[in-house]
DNA sequence: CACATAAGTTTCTCCTGTAAACATAGAGGG
DNA sequence: CCCTCTATGTTTACAGGAGAAACTTATGTG
């Protein structure tokens, strides 16, 4: 049921050839539309197909948001897990990993964190934010029992972090961050900023 | 041409009417559809009569979205208008301020951040946008020269605070900030964390 | 006062989301 | 081996939105 090149009637697993489309589309487009029609029209069914699969446009939407989060969480574990000097250094990298993940993603970046992907009534995609939300916890954490981070609240550490992130990645996908400077130099310096607080000494 | 009850058959200034009565929708529904149609219905004129005075949907939207910017400047100049104590807590009062006002209108705030609200096409919301970036630009460098800032340069404390305040201000609206915790704690321990990455002594 | 024009309205086309009815392939029971 | 059930398609239909075009009504100026 895989490659049988004539989509006889049955197109075998329509609902990942949906995914994959929408996904392709996302990544392709900053603009950012999205229409189910073309969904449909692009992975080659008619426009009334997704609904066998998808309950309604938004199911989509967040379907699409809870792969989002869930690849965000593997740029994140995959960016800190060799031994780094310093978990300053690993916070550094995840977060540059996370900004970079929206700068080639931004579409997607963008439907995570935007209302169509609601978060309160859909349990799954819910789970998936609060995992790749507990990678960073966990980082907060171990830096601050190896004393590397001060001894604030780790939710003071982990809203500031995650803000200063968030921010920093949305305002970069939108072009909001110092017209004259393309480069990522404040980027980076912002980072430090921020570390500079959370850290003992520099 | 003001106050004739009867609207006769020309409205008398439609104009502002549509922006005031977005703007309302805007205040009222955190939902965020926005039916072009559905603003006209409710300042009781017929579907086509904005295209008179906006040459289309996203040209209001773009309208409402330097409204909001000049808000928001007015918001974060008077928060910081007496004399406080430190620079650092004229920052602390403006963060605030900027948080304060997108939980009253995470409708506009959203929208002042949105791809909808392209900066790149349109020079009068973009002035308006620097225009209240400035703001924040001007005390940072007033913080650098009374010494509470540290000599960073400018544009790394720039991104650093934007970000950190818009990416606050955009997770708090979103209810994504930590949900066993209501209160504005994690809030203002995140600047408290910030700013001591920015101060030289706190 | 005639009339050009600004500012409304109606009408139209194309698009979208979504529901309902219909069609077909493949699986399972007699 | 055939009949039927069901999952997964398709077609058709409808409501609603964006925007263009053509029409209408005030309004102000020669």
């Amino acid at each position: 049921m895989s490659e049988t090149k004539d989509r006889p009637y049955h197109h075998g697993d329509l609902r990942r050839a949906l995914i994959d489309t929408a996904l392709a589309m996302l990544a392709a487009e900053q603009n950012w539309t999205f229409t189910l029609r073309e969904v449909a029209r692009r992975a080659g069914v008619s426009h009334a197909a997704p609904y066998k699969h998808f309950r309604d446009r938004e199911m989509l939407l967040r379907e699409l948001a809870r792969i989002g989060f869930i690849r965000l969480g593997e740029s994140l574990s995959g960016a800190m897990s060799p031994n780094m000097p310093s978990t300053r250094a690993q916070f550094m990298a995840a977060a540059q990993a996370c900004i970079g993940f929206a700068c080639q993603n931004p579409g997607l970046y963008r439907l995570m964190f935007s209302s169509d992907a609601d978060k309160t009534i859909d349990p799954p995609l819910h789970d998936a934010a609060m995992s790749t939300f507990g990678i960073l916890l966990g980082l907060l954490e171990r830096g601050q029992r190896d004393q590397s981070f001060r001894p604030v609240s780790v939710s003071a550490l982990a809203a500031a972090s995650w803000a200063q992130v968030h921010g920093l990645a949305m305002l970069t996908i939108s072009h909001q961050l110092l017209e004259e400077t393309v480069e990522p130099e404040p980027v980076l310096a912002a980072l430090d900023v921020l570390l500079d607080g959370m850290c003992y000494t520099d």
